[in-house]
DNA sequence: GAGTGTGAACTTATTCACAGCT
DNA sequence: AGCTGTGAATAAGTTCACACTC
């Protein structure tokens, strides 16, 4: 205020939102796609699409990295690229471990996605003494023993975490005694860790579950007035009386479901 | 579950904010393993702290199902399993399909969690004939022409994609066509659908991503003057002569990093 | 004319803090 | 005394709509 008008809106690096950060990769992709095609400038609008959000968006978001487009024109793709690559990071090489090569953790290992541009496997850690040394997406699995030493000798601050729920916790602390300060954890649980480390989580049966959620909620209103599913215990409008009434609907059976 | 049996979910079930709904997943799973552990009756601060929330929080989300808990007292577990497995749809089964059972497809019908509480695999479904018949955690591949077939005969109406992403758009479109109206994508794009479908992706790489950014930016910070890690391709002030001062921070290299 | 960049309005989510029940 | 349930306050995220630039 003072300064009248401070001409740079706070965009430094700083301050940049989490759901903003968060699409990035998104609209990464979106235009890797285009710059392999060659495309040379894309509006806002059909980037937007690419990526699966609205336009507008998609500039609010572009505005917090700064003023890259051109108007009347669009966004140069190259150019856009290569500033939402810097600003992600991925102008250098992040070291990951992989812990728990498991089926889940080899199927990841030997996804494309995790060698992609800006990540690059270190190595492969596992417990299963019998899994040692044998070759998983062309690199021989690690004993967990070494983890730290791994961890140490090649500078890594990113781990993923496959190995079963049970493992997780003391695998993560020994990660992160080791230095790693990210982590994405695959495993079914929470992970506790101490203030300036980041933890992801991917759970399928959480999105299913959320999904579900969703779905029955479809099936209970299709047809509106005619519908297939009867409508089961309307709430009497009297609410309460001597009914220690408590959720909108259904009290537990007498029988938990299993 | 017999047939009918889908609860309305009544009055004040309408408006379950989405981002409620995205951690009863937790809320349950922490209560499942009090169960287990038969405790009884758990407190707000307790199982938030289970779960990794804040307990007002957890509260809150609490609030929008009904008044389930006793002041002075707790949550009664059980009682509270039920009905949230209720609210997510959980006490009826949902068959799910699943296409592009490759590396990670594979991985996934292994996985413990797919079969978890509420839903049931009904059909591994790929495009390769070769894949064909062979079974994958103990169930033989179908091919994908049937498609239509298993989904119409075991009334999906979940289905996942682990596909490359080149395939997954026509998969998903035929998936929906054939009455499937959730969507669990583990493909790298974006899938467009009709309205009344939905759709939430895993995405790994994206996942990394975003760690990468906040890994960069403690890196960019330690210490504040000078950084361990050298900031790596240190922009040359070259570019643009007429300063049209575009980002915060760096114009683009003149060569593009790989 | 076309399309960005962005304040302002609006919506959704989180946190606070305390009244009210057991 | 203890702990839930929830309005009220705050923060974060999204959408609108239009001035401005090319």
């Amino acid at each position: 205020m003072a300064t009248g008008r401070t001409h740079r809106p706070a965009t430094r690096s700083r301050g940049i939102p989490e759901a903003t950060v968060a699409r990035l990769p998104l609209y990464l992709r979106a235009l890797t796609a285009l710059s392999e095609r060659s495309v040379p400038t894309v509006s806002s609008e059909e980037l937007a699409a690419a990526a699966g959000v609205n336009s507008a968006k998609l500039r609010k978001d572009f505005s917090y990295l700064g003023s890259y487009g051109t108007r009347g024109v669009g966004y140069d793709v190259e150019y856009l690229v290569y500033q939402i690559s810097r600003e992600l990071g991925l102008t250098q090489d992040w070291p990951i471990v992989m812990v728990g090569i498991g089926n889940l953790g080899a199927a990841l290992a030997n996804y494309g996605g995790f060698a992609s541009r800006g990540f690059r496997v270190a190595a492969l850690i596992d417990a299963d003494p019998s899994m040692v040394g044998k070759p998983v997406a062309g690199m021989p699995v690690q004993y967990i023993d070494d983890l730290e030493k791994i961890v140490d000798e090649n500078g890594v601050s990113i781990g993923v975490i496959a190995t079963p729920a049970g493992a997780a916790q003391q695998v993560c602390d020994r990660l992160v005694a080791a230095g790693v300060t990210s982590i994405l954890n695959f495993a079914p649980t929470v992970l506790s860790v101490p203030d300036g480390v980041d933890v992801r989580k991917v759970d399928l049966s959480i999105e299913l579950q959320i999904l579900a959620f969703h779905e029955q909620r479809k099936a209970g209103e299709e047809g509106g007035g005619e519908a297939v599913l009867p409508p089961v215990v309307r709430e009497p409008a009297t609410a309460t009386q001597a009914d220690d009434r408590k959720g909108p609907d259904g009290d537990m059976p007498a029988v938990m479901p299993a």
